[in-house]
DNA sequence: TATCTTCCATACGATACCGTATGGTAAACC
DNA sequence: GGTTTACCATACGGTATCGTATGGAAGATA
């Protein structure tokens, strides 16, 4: 036992391997994500990535997992809001997604996407949660008083615009930006029964 | 002299070798585009390689180029139209990204945008292709009506949508998903002075 | 026919990586 | 103190890749 339960311990455990390998991933892309570079960034060498995981599909898969617990845990916070204030959290929802507001998080996203083009666990992952997110989004545009089509397209209208925003590289100021974004945020969450 | 002139020649010459190059970076991404997996491809050794190429980079750079002749090229065809019927164009122009209409193309554009994420010459070209769709695009909805920001935002989203949507794995039926698309279509082409 | 040019094959050293085998160390346990 | 366990280092064989050096073959040229 490590002293006694849940303090840190000075040694690596798997979550630390899984956390760097997250790091890793996003700077790197899937194919970066090299066991002895990995090693290398936490100060030891793969000796002990061998202890704690079988080989480096152990890994892989492990990160993904990380990766879908935290999505859907964060999926989960987002859409929950009081009701009547759907349209201002739909909002929210998109800013979360916004380059410049949660640059690490969109660097994993993307890298875990090219992951999955090529990587049917990669895929399947990516699936659920687009799954997840699609749904919670639909909800709330079916409470601004959409129609069920009409929610479903808009929920993939707004994820399809915030990954798309980040592969974008536009000649664009970066206030002017900052204003195109928000007005693009209104176009899709505007909703019926609120102005938002 | 290879026999006259524009005959083509039995063995390789520098284009092959790049539209080979766009091939392999299509199916597997830039990670996967080697030298002697190329050769392999190709039915030759790297010895061929080396003959018309100074190196890798040398490669990158040539299919980084032809890429963005392409794409500007392409652009100037699919944003010329009759005035009067920008909306149709804008709708056309949408399809074309439509992952299920140019599937290869598709692939290409998600492979060079991951290279741009990691690399400044690729960035460069990326920049440079996102700022003449941008242009057209923007083009084609000033004619339609719209006001000079609202033309740049709708041009954007237009592209973030398309590029985006290639991204996501949704759990939607194939013959619905196609009837979202249209109307998502709709939603981003819409003009003020033609409903399209 | 002899030579030259173009295009490619082969062989080489160097590097980076995978996974395994095995030894070492420090703390926990008895 | 001796042993066990958890964690890591080192060394190894094997593969894939890069770029270079060098030789060869086939057609063009003279």
């Amino acid at each position: 036992m490590n002293q006694h339960q849940n303090l840190p311990s000075r040694s690596l455990n798997r979550d630390a391997w899984i956390r760097a390998a997250i790091d890793l991933l996003a700077k790197e892309g899937i194919a970066g994500l090299r066991v002895e570079r990995l090693a290398h960034r936490l100060g030891v060498t793969k000796g002990s990535f061998y202890w704690h995981f079988k080989d480096r599909r152990d890994l892989h898969l492990a990160v993904l997992e990380h990766w879908k617990a935290g999505r859907i845990a964060d999926i989960d916070k987002q859409t929950r809001c009081p009701s009547g204030t759907e349209a201002e959290q739909l909002l929210h929802v998109i800013d979360v997604y916004s380059a410049s507001r949660n640059p690490r998080g969109i660097l994993i996203e993307l890298a875990v996407r090219e992951w999955a083009r090529r990587d049917e666990a990669a895929a399947a992952v990516v699936s659920e949660v687009d799954a997840v997110r699609l749904d919670r989004a639909r909800r709330l545009f079916l409470a601004c008083g959409l129609d069920e089509a009409t929610a479903t397209a808009r929920a993939a209208l707004l994820y399809a615009y915030v990954f798309g925003m980040s592969l974008l590289l536009l000649p664009v100021a970066s206030h002017e930006l900052e204003a195109m974004r928000r007005q693009i945020a209104q176009w899709i969450a505007a909703c019926p029964s609120r102005t938002a």
